[in-house]
RNA sequence: GGCCCCUUCGUCUAGCGGUUAGGACGCGGCCCUUUCACGGCUGAAACACGGGUUCGAUUCCCGUAGGGGUCACCA
């Protein structure tokens, strides 16, 4: 197994060796928005066109009229944009193609590889059920594959079906799957063309495929048994036109939920969008958790986009499917948010707070988040939780007091308060150095360790008591604002 | 139910016949320290089970069990 493994896998890696270019896409159906999985799915399409030197084409697999919207396709691209995979060339919009797929649906038909099939659905569904009933295997009798056209009933609706091989076997060397064989008497007639004249899903996944050159077929692991019938249409073309060729596959494991469970909408699927908006999450940390999430390249775990491009190959990716957890994710975000520009999370951070504080920020808002960055960041995984401790720049007084913070501040504390402000009154050049000079004075003065003057001082200037180091605290905030909080809260009565 | 796929710490994974089975997240401890983080050190934690093949199996083969996927005029 593993063996044949390796050799797929060195088959795939030598037709990317070939002249040939390599193409790979993303066809996502505009159903809903870019879950984690097609992202994942996308990323990998990308890297692997990227890697090899190839194309990364997208499109939108809308020919199910009824379940795809605009606000789906734009959602869609929303996340691919974001998370930086966008297409090599213009979308290709499915629908757009049907008259190309009835073409070849009726050259198939034509040259004997296809039928007519007038069934109803509510025959259909009653075959189904008596398979069901049986125990049998659920598929289509090929009730009209043999039929001849004088029998079909005059001005009834048909589909037109593939005749699939019924003898042998049908092969694949997945580049992730290894060799997966089945036997072609599992395989039923599927339909190609509606009886609305539409194509089908898998007629139309293999005519745009060919038709845009696509080399490397990267998808989900659940798309591994219509490889096989998509390959009876292929190979029946081939016999037509000869240039249809098969595509290397490559079917990878799924993402479960953190139970186990398959990912689905409501069991902790979400948008990409959701991980950006709601949860704070950076492009790169998603994009890097991602990679990791079913491929590996020894211990490397922390991978930048462009390390990414010079590793990633189908080789490292793993057969079993994996559980998304968030936690890792969250540290990787942690990782990129300490790495990241200060400006830059100051921009992403800004509505946060004011979401947070619902109020608006004033004018210099940004400058003072941009200089509040380097010691917001370090103490964040998310952009929520730098939002969260960027508070206390913006508040006013009086200060909201958590409890740890209020039960801080008792009787001995304020009077420290009141201390350390009749201290730092007369400082001038309000820096980082001098506030530290004088707290430390103070702390000795006291004859305590710079802990216990910290502490209160931190709740008396945040409310809370956690935050960036306090002599920061105090800078940040300024010498008025400072003094004024601490008078607040020393002169506050207790209780 | 038929068919297909999967199985290394709780999780993501490295391993591709001989290793003290490595790393990361998470968890515990210690250090650093003005809080919280960060960082450093450290600890607990895995080859699902049973047969083979082999001098030797986590690794190769076959079963069993468990998990997943798929069986539409959806994609």
């Amino acid at each position: 197994m593993g063996q044949l493994r390796r050799m797929s896998k060195n088959m795939a890696a030598s037709a990317t060796g070939m002249n040939k270019q390599v193409v790979t896409r993303f066809a996502p159906s505009p159903t809903g928005f870019l879950h984690i999985g097609g992202a994942r799915t996308a990323l990998f399409n990308w890297l692997f066109a990227r890697h090899h030197g190839g194309k990364f084409l997208l499109r939108v697999e809308d020919t199910d009229r009824a379940r795809s919207t605009e606000e789906a396709v734009a959602a869609i691209f929303d996340g691919l944009e974001w998370l930086g995979l966008g297409g090599d060339e213009p979308a290709v919009f499915q629908f757009a193609r049907t008259p190309r797929h009835a073409e070849v649906a009726n050259q198939l038909l034509e040259a004997g590889h296809a039928y007519r099939c007038y069934a109803t659905p509510e025959e259909l569904a009653e075959l189904r059920e008596q398979q069901r009933a049986a125990k049998q295997p659920m598929r289509y009798d090929g009730r009209w594959r043999d039929r001849s056209p004088e029998e079909a009933p005059a001005g009834t609706p048909f589909v037109i079906r593939i005749k699939a091989p019924r003898e042998g076997e049908t092969v694949i060397e997945d580049a992730v799957q290894g060799r997966v064989v089945v036997q072609n008497a599992e395989l039923d007639d599927m339909i190609l063309l509606r009886s609305d004249g539409t194509p089908t899903y898998m007629l139309a996944v293999v005519v745009d495929d060919h038709d845009m050159g696509v080399t490397h077929v990267i998808r989900g692991d659940d798309h591994l048994n219509n490889a096989f019938r998509q390959l009876a249409i292929i190979k029946a073309m081939a016999k037509i036109e000869g240039d249809w060729e098969e595509p290397i596959y490559a079917h990878i494991p799924l993402i479960h939920g953190s139970d186990g469970a398959k990912l689905s909408k409501r069991h902790g699927a979400l948008g990409v969008d959701a991980y950006r908006d709601e949860m704070g999450m950076l492009p790169e940390a998603v994009l890097n958790y991602l990679l990791r999430l079913g491929w590996g390249h020894g211990d490397e775990e922390i991978i930048s986009i462009a390390r990414a491009i010079e590793l990633f190959d189908i080789g490292g990716v793993g057969r079993s499917p994996s559980r998304f957890d968030i936690k890792k994710l969250e540290n990787l975000n942690g990782h990129y948010v300490r790495e990241a520009d200060d400006s830059r999370l100051a921009t992403l951070v800004a509505p946060r707070v004011a979401e947070r504080l619902e109020k608006v920020l004033p004018e210099n808002g940004l400058d003072i988040l941009t200089q509040a960055m380097a010691s917001l960041k370090p103490r964040a995984k998310t952009l929520n939780e730098i939002a969260e401790g960027a508070e206390f720049l913006f508040k006013t007084c009086p200060l909201d007091f958590d409890e740890k913070a209020s039960a801080l501040l008792d009787e001995p504390a304020r009077a420290l308060l009141i201390k350390t402000a009749d201290a730092l009154q007369p400082v001038q050049s309000w820096t980082v150095e001098a506030i530290e000079e004088v707290i430390r004075r103070v702390a000795e003065d006291a004859g305590l360790g710079l802990g216990k003057v910290a502490q209160p001082l931190r709740a008396a200037l945040t409310g809370r008591t956690t935050s960036p180091g306090i002599f920061d605290v105090l800078f940040l905030i300024g010498k008025e604002e400072s003094l004024e909080r601490l008078a607040a809260a020393g002169h506050a009565t207790a209780g």
